[in-house]
DNA sequence: AGCAAAATCACCCGAAAGAATGACGAATTT
DNA sequence: AAATTCGTCATTCTTTCGGGTGATTTTGCT
C-alpha cells in the first residue's frame, strides 16, 4: 500500500530533477528562446500535477480493500453490510437470506464492533472509506 | 454553480499568463540562477496541477447537481441528506447546525418523500444514484 | 405590499434499530 | 482432542426513527 505511494513520489521527484538538469542543459546550448522553454516545462508539470492529482484521488478508493480480512469481517458479514448500504430494513434482510431477524441483528451487532460504528449510516460510511463495498 | 468553473479557469489562465510574464521579466533582469527560477516555477505549476486535478475529479461528482431542482430538494435538505449520508444521528445533525430535532425530523421527512424513501438508508442510496451526493 | 415556498418547532405514537447477554452446533485451526 | 471462529437464534430493555398533523416565522419573488 505505502509502497506505491512511495514509488509514485518517487517517480516524481526524478522527472522533476531530471527536467531540472534539462533546464541546466538548455541554459549551456541556448538555441530556443528561455521564455518558450520556461513556458513548455511549466506546461509539462502542470500536466504531471494533474495527472498526479487525478491518480492520487483515485488512488483513495482503491487503497484498503485488502484489509477486509485484517478488520476480521466475515464473509456474512460483509453480505449483510452489502444490503444494509442498498437501503434494506433488517427484515428484509432477514427474509433474503432465510434467517432470522435475530440473526441479522447479530450479524449488524459485530460489524459495528469491528468497523467502530454506532449507527447503520455510520457503518455504511466506514465500509464506504475502506472501500469494503461500492 | 458554473460560475465557479469558469472562475476557477479564469484564475487557471491569469496564474499562467503572469508566471509566463513573470519569466520574460526573469530573462530580463537576470539576478537568480536560472535554474533554480526554472525549478521553482515548475513546482509552482506542479502544485497548481495537482490541485486543479483534484479539484476536477471531485468536481465530477458535483455535476448532475442540477437536478436537484427537478427533484425538489432544497438547499437544507440537500445538507441534511449529506450529514445523513455521513452517518449522524439526527440529534447529531440538529446539533450542528443549530435548530432543534424536531426540525431535522422535518427535513428528514420531506427528503422521504421528494426521494421516495422509507429509512435514512434508502435515501442515501437513492441519493447516490441520483448523484445528488458523493 | 403580498403571496408562495422554505425553514423552523411541537406533540403523539408505533415501528425499527441497537445494546447486552447467553447459548449451541458445525467447521477450521492448532 | 482442544480451542477458535462462524453462523445461527433468543430475550430483554433502551434509544432512535419515522408518520402524521398543525403551526409560526423567514425568505424570495413579483
Amino acid at each position: 500500500m505505502a509502497g506505491k505511494k512511495i514509488w509514485i513520489f518517487g517517480s516524481l521527484l526524478g522527472i522533476l530533477l531530471l527536467l531540472l538538469q534539462a533546464i541546466e542543459y538548455r541554459v549551456l546550448v541556448r538555441s530556443l528562446p528561455i521564455e518558450v522553454f520556461g513556458g513548455l516545462v511549466a506546461l509539462i508539470f502542470l500536466g504531471l500535477g494533474i495527472w498526479a492529482g487525478v491518480t492520487w484521488q483515485q488512488r483513495k478508493s482503491l487503497s484498503g480493500k485488502r484489509q477486509n480480512e485484517k478488520l476480521g469481517l466475515s464473509k456474512r458479514e460483509i453480505e449483510v453490510l452489502e444490503m444494509l448500504a442498498k437501503g434494506y430494513s433488517n427484515q428484509q434482510i432477514a427474509d433474503k437470506l432465510f434467517v432470522s431477524l435475530n440473526t441479522i441483528k447479530t450479524h449488524i451487532a459485530k460489524i459495528y464492533q469491528k468497523l467502530n460504528a454506532k449507527r447503520r449510516t455510520q457503518a455504511i460510511e466506514r465500509a464506504r472509506e475502506l472501500a469494503i463495498i461500492e
